[in-house]
DNA sequence: CCGGATCCGAAAAGATACTG
DNA sequence: CAGTATCTTTTCGGATCCGG
């Protein structure tokens, strides 16, 4: 679909969905959460053609949530950095696995999310801010600019 | 990319993305979440090709994220409705949002999401269920089955 | 008018080979 | 390593048509 028009348009999810709504972007940033780095790190880890991986990365460069570093200069080395941006993310890709998890979970074991430091296992849980509640139990109606009717 | 093995390899964000990794979906899960039901409302609201909605629109529902309801006969009308599994979908569409608000939010004014109740402002926040903790503030570790290095 | 199905050109994905 | 070039295959998206 048109990435340029969704990520300019009035809707906060819309903005969202013009990085991640592609699934490889998506994976690249769940791999860099992971410490990966390097270009053949993720080409491996996630069995992509290096020409897409190459445009994904540069993408998501251009887009902010990544960071291209050269940490070598003999010979020429660089490393994906996730920005401020980019590790916010990661919540919301953890809320995705507690969903995938709960609605989607048959078969083989699945991935877990801990704690680096407790070792503890994480459940992630949408909450207002506000009011401590989780979102599942409120009402929620999205407010589009200018009066547009649902 | 591959769909089919995404839904079933061992990550738990990668089930999760075999639905939304395509921005349509996501989209049509946040009409449904709006209130819309038919075929033409989601088409003149994403303004989205009718063999491409058509597509998504099954693809969600057997997905088990979105029901196909018939609630006329003659003329035979259908409407789709969120399932549970597609409610509980709709706070990681508010964790979007509020991300999208915050690191892409230039130009235009954007939408907001209101608690339906009492028409207060929601700001979504991914928090571990068992501690409360923001998850931004916890170092995340991904932990795969069958231990494969990051 | 609603809910699609069909057809076709354009665009993107994927595999593979190759280069600095 | 970190990509680029090239090629084939798949998917997308717009226009149009069809049955109820």
């Amino acid at each position: 679909m048109d990435i340029d028009k969704l990520s300019s348009g009035t809707c906060a999810i819309s903005r969202s969905l013009a990085f991640v709504g592609d699934a490889w972007s998506a994976l690249i940033l769940r791999d860099a959460s992971r410490g990966m780095t390097q270009f053949d790190q993720f080409r491996t880890s996630l069995g992509i053609a290096p020409n897409i991986l190459s445009r994904r990365l540069k993408a998501l460069t251009e887009a902010g949530v990544l960071e291209k570093r050269r940490y070598s200069e003999r010979p020429p080395r660089d490393e994906y950095m996730l920005t401020q941006a980019g590790r916010d993310f990661v919540p919301i890709l953890a809320a995705m696995a507690e969903w995938g998890r709960r609605y989607n979970g048959g078969g083989s074991p699945l991935s877990e999310l801990v704690d680096r430091e407790t070792g503890k296992p994480v459940r992630a849980l949408v909450v207002d801010e506000n009011s401590g509640r989780p979102l599942h139990e409120v009402a929620l109606q999205l407010v589009m600019p200018e009066a547009a009717p649902g």
